[in-house]
DNA sequence: ACTTATACGACCTCTAAGGTCGGATTAAAC
DNA sequence: GTTTAATCCGACCTTAGAGGTCGTATAAGT
């Protein structure tokens, strides 16, 4: 499985709208929604998100809307799906988290191996790099 | 957040059980579910489930239980994970599943893309080595 | 004042993961 | 041949999280 949620790909594909406008210009929310078929309220809770961690600006009001706030270069994959859904890792014992087979799992390095390559892949890739 | 789910689990550890064992020895599910805490009903379907898709093979009976079948060499992790949790893939159209933003989405093949290079670091791993 | 946008939290629904239970089948051991 | 210890198989339960909705507050342009 590995899927990413939805509300991550609605971010990304928020992010693309936005990428292609000069900054300073505004999208609201509602028109991005509009454009992709995306659930409006769903859309509108993830933009306020991304807004509180910085990577998006926001101006309220009427002919408000959201801007891009960071350069999508330096923000890596990993950081924003991290954002949206938390940590990324293939087992609980790659974060803090406790599991019943902590004493007698056998199976927790190489896991652990495979966890920081897969990791990796989402690292070496810069949210500008998807949006091409 | 691209967490493996628990039957992958419980089945790697089960196979790094039975790595060890020479071929034709035979252990019962019981007995690796009590070795390392594993509910043992879910251990046990686990495992006839691999013993349906050809990986482990089963003596019933008395004295039965399971032993390898084939060469874990042989069989890539996402052979594995797809075995026991269907497609790997980050995306529903990724595999058939169609999506309510196929005609309006921009983010469709930079994420194939990613999900391509993701699945190629599970298919350059063999269960071998994960059992190292 | 009115309108149009974001902001925020409560709530709902559905699915799948994870686990449990009860019983059927097989075959060794007595 | 009965008992026993194992696999087999499906039905069921419970819970958490994904995905989505609603109502309302707040901000700001006209
Ligand atoms: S300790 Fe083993 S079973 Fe527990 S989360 Fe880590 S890898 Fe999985
Ligand atoms: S079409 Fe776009 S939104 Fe739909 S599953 Fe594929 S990537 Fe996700």
């Amino acid at each position: 499985m590995l899927k990413l949620s939805r509300k991550t790909e609605y971010a990304l594909m928020a992010l693309r709208h936005l990428y292609g406008k000069t900054t300073e210009q505004l999208t609201s929310s509602k028109e991005i929604a509009a454009t992709y078929r995306i659930p409006g309220e769903l859309l509108a809770k993830t933009l306020q998100q991304l807004a509180r961690e910085g990577i998006v600006e926001t101006v309220q009001g009427p002919l408000g809307g959201y801007r891009l706030k960071v350069n999508l270069e330096k923000v890596s994959l990993t950081d924003f799906i991290e954002l949206l859904e938390g940590p990324v890792a293939l087992t609980d014992c790659s974060i803090d988290k406790n599991c019943d087979q902590l004493g007698t799992c056998t199976i927790r390095t190489p896991i652990h191996r495979i966890n920081d390559t897969m990791k990796n892949v989402f690292n070496n890739v810069t949210l500008a790099e998807v949006m091409q």
